[in-house]
DNA sequence: GACGCTCCTGAACACAGGTT
DNA sequence: AACCTGTGTTCAGGAGCGTC
């Protein structure tokens, strides 16, 4: 995190999230797995500056300790946790996110490529909490998603109320189900709120839509792990 | 020490179709 | 638009082994 040179956020091109002709990188990530989102959005967070290589070796292990999937002292190459980073490392290169390049006797160089676009408004920002609090850990990764698209959706402007209609959602790649789900999850963690809205325009349908108001300053706290289908306000 | 590979099992996912 | 259910596919976890 400090070593990131970043300050507040990191910012990526509005492409990143949104594609009107075929899936955009974070919809082909989310597919690649919940780990290979997680450490995808790290190795960005990590790697401000052109030619975006890893400064310092980080071994799959230290990265399974950082995102939470091994909560051992020390590194353990052998665990659980560092198989999802490998499986999800070797996923990403596959698909042309990262490059990896073998050192024998040391760890990888990572060379990781970030989504160059026609970088203008809106980006999708996200707050350098979710990895100081530890929210990047916690949150599952359909509700990663869904923060994400949320985030581009309003244009960082949490002031504003957003309705994302299902050809939009399409756009982002995302099903409605994943969108169900990490909305519902959002809302949970105190990250989002909802509600029912009926359009004044006479030109929409007379129909009830949802509407969602994201709250990042939520995150301004430690992240706690809650059960699925218990709001977090029932945690106290 | 770091990582790749296989096998089996169960979980999570997208998708389609239907209902409210 | 939102939600629910069933089905088929994909991916992750655990254990073990091998390579560099």
């Amino acid at each position: 995190m400090r070593e990131s040179g970043r300050h507040l956020s990191v910012q990526l091109d509005g492409a990143f999230a949104f594609d009107d002709d075929g899936p955009p990188p974070l919809s082909r990530l989310c597919r690649l797995g919940e780990p290979a989102l997680k450490v995808y959005l790290t190795l960005v967070l990590a790697t401000r500056k052109a030619p975006h290589q890893l400064f310092r070796g980080t071994s799959a292990a230290r990265f399974a300790r950082m995102l939470g999937y091994d909560n051992a002292e020390d590194d353990n190459p052998k665990s659980a946790g560092t198989r999802k980073v490998q499986r999800a490392l070797a996923s990403l290169h596959r698909e042309g996110f990262i490059v990896r390049t073998p050192r024998p006797g040391r760890v990888d160089l990572i060379e990781v490529h970030h989504v160059a676009g026609k970088f203008r408004p809106p980006y999708v920002t996200i707050p350098l909490d979710l990895w100081v609090y530890g929210w990047i850990n916690v949150l599952p990764g359909h509700a990663l998603f869904a923060y994400l698209v949320l985030r581009h959706a309003c244009a960082g402007d949490e002031t504003r109320e957003v309705h994302v209609a299902p050809y939009i959602r399409s756009a982002y790649g995302l099903s409605d189900e994943t969108w169900a789900k990490g909305t519902k999850s959002l809302v949970r963690f105190g990250l989002l709120t909802e509600r029912l809205h009926n359009p004044d325009d006479r030109d929409l349908p007379r129909r009830q839509r949802k509407v969602y108001k994201l709250r990042s300053s939520a995150m301004g706290s430690v992240a706690t792990v809650i059960e699925p289908d218990r709001p977090r306000s029932e945690e106290a």
